[in-house]
DNA sequence: TATGAATGAGGGTTCATTCAT
DNA sequence: CATGAATGAACCCTCATTCAT
């Protein structure tokens, strides 16, 4: 009976279940191997979640924040469209790199019966921010003109399954590599460094 | 009980498995109601398959066969790299279109302790398919210079993320944009239609 | 893996849930220990019934019914009114002696959060057959004058008491008795053999 | 953490036991729901009580003694058996009006395995008592022939059914209604009160 | 071939109890 | 005295799997 504070606790059993959960998917992951993996009691898991749900909903939370106050903050200032779609693009592919568990979760359980609202809602933000740098790019003159919002969700499409990647296959996949695949595509004039290393 | 043959028995358990499985996921779906689902008996599901896994394992074979060998006819006699590359496109996402219901189970499980090895191999197979596309759009002078392999895997990314969008969010994206938007990337001169409907 | 009907398995389910039930009381049964009692696995026990509260209400079900049947057919036909009290009385008594566990199970549990209702509309559909019987008597002028439904409720009450004495602390009270004692109560002439023995 | 007396803790714990011991039963009740209807922690209950069980019984202790008080003081200076059995079952009747809670928790947990013996201590006991009260009504004439022995019995059960009514079903029995029905069975001469109202 | 009764390990969850603070 | 974090056995229930019919 190791006495600790209640949120070092808490932050064991949470960084305990992302790795089971990740590895095993909710379904299959059990609060026993979860309390294990924490090495507490199965007991103490109950102490600070409810069940099991509000244990996982908790996690997708708290990850979510991080990576929306991330792109949140970055944004606004930016000068050119070109610029803006590359930070936004690096800072997704650090992030997924960074969080390969946190992605797998994600996706897999996407389409589980609870909180697919609110992973929608996330991804659909993420377009408008796209789409919104799209315009702004059209309209300096830098980009060519497109529909906004289908190339925005196309964009964005392809950075999911580029995460995807990463995360399923363990490739590494180097954020200027894409940015100059997906400027390619979208600048006016091909005035992107050649993407050949 | 009613009497049917075996093969047309053991098409029905895969066809509701098929269901079941793929919108619970592998461990969330119970023989039991897989069976309710097929209209038989749950020894009967014993007879046809050794147990849950490998009637899992036989679904995605089954599955990942139907789309290798519409890849596979296709190809090898395309003219121009532009074209195969834009039957390469139509023929994923029509297949995604026509099999939610596989692709969300694929993604799902990924990472599944078992047959995983079986899913890589299939995707790098088909970024070999692009790669060679794109050596040959090089080489005839339509496409810009660029790495091939690193390219491939962008577009295979791109593709899959796409798949992605519509098996989750059920989002509509016609081949025709999708192949727009890479050729722009990939493309020497500009010359693609406008992506604007 | 002893293969029976399923009605015997489910018999020998009620039999042994009725035994623990009534040793423990509900809530400290467990389902581990009817299914040891029972000679089957826990699995088997919710193959016949849902849950534990089914499989509670199906034996408090079960019994109530042959208890009302019994109840029920003697009655009508019945001369004198004090008869049919001696009758009503006798029946109880006897069902007492024979279903201890049943009676301490139901007293027991009576107050419990489900089913309480069914089992005040018992007691009270057998205090409207004893005030039926009361009403009689005094009209045929067996019985002193008296307010039928106090009189019914209290002879209810003491019979229900009695009850409870011989289920609770195998006390042996001979219906006789306890019908003289009542008898005594209500008629008009103390012509009843005296109950010295 | 309002700081009391210890007295005062444990009559406050007492009294919260009391309430949801006997709202749900010995075994449905936990320490947990105790702790906060006292408003104390968890841990507390067990600075007063060695555990869950002590306190029940602590509990019951508490109750049977004022009762067994009650009955006590009354009746050694009475003048008629007559009397002397009204006050009895007047007395009897008033606490359990008063006692509810107790008298359903009393009923509820007899039989569970602990305390039972010091149950039917008391009850016979009482039983005893009525005994005396019979005996000394025969001699003195007041009370027809009769076993005493097996009315008193019968006398106690009825009671004991009157005041399960009472606790149970919330119905209101006056005391000189069932003294007038039991008088009515005991004495020589219906020199009863007619108990229509 | 087809059934469905039977099994028991293992899932989520609760709860009496302990003990360092 | 009082707290509340920690424990783990035991609860109800589900499920993959087996096998006599």
């Amino acid at each position: 009976m190791n006495k600790r504070s209640g949120l070092e606790t808490k932050k064991c059993i949470l960084a305990a279940s992302m790795d089971v959960f990740s590895r095993k998917g909710y379904t299959a992951s059990s609060i026993r191997e979860i309390a294990k993996a924490a090495k507490i009691s199965i007991g103490t898991v109950y102490i600070y979640f409810k069940n099991k749900e509000e244990l996982y909903q908790n996690l997708i939370e708290n990850k979510k924040q991080e990576l929306t106050e991330k792109i949140g903050y970055i944004f606004l200032e930016k000068k050119s469209a070109r610029e803006a779609l590359k930070d936004f693009i690096r800072i997704h592919l650090e992030y997924a790199v960074k969080h390969k568990e946190f992605i797998l979760l994600h996706i897999r359980e996407h389409g589980f019966s609870f909180g697919i609202e609110k992973k929608r809602a996330f991804f659909n933000q993420q377009i408008e921010i796209i789409e919104k740098i799209i315009k702004k790019g059209i309209d300096s003159g830098e980009f060519r003109k497109s529909d906004p919002g289908n190339t925005a969700r196309i964009i964005m499409g392809t950075i999911r399954g580029i995460i995807l990647t990463i995360a399923l296959d363990n490739v590494n996949v180097r954020p200027k590599e894409l940015s100059n695949f997906i400027l390619c595509a979208l600048l006016k004039d091909k005035q992107v460094k050649n993407n050949i290393p």
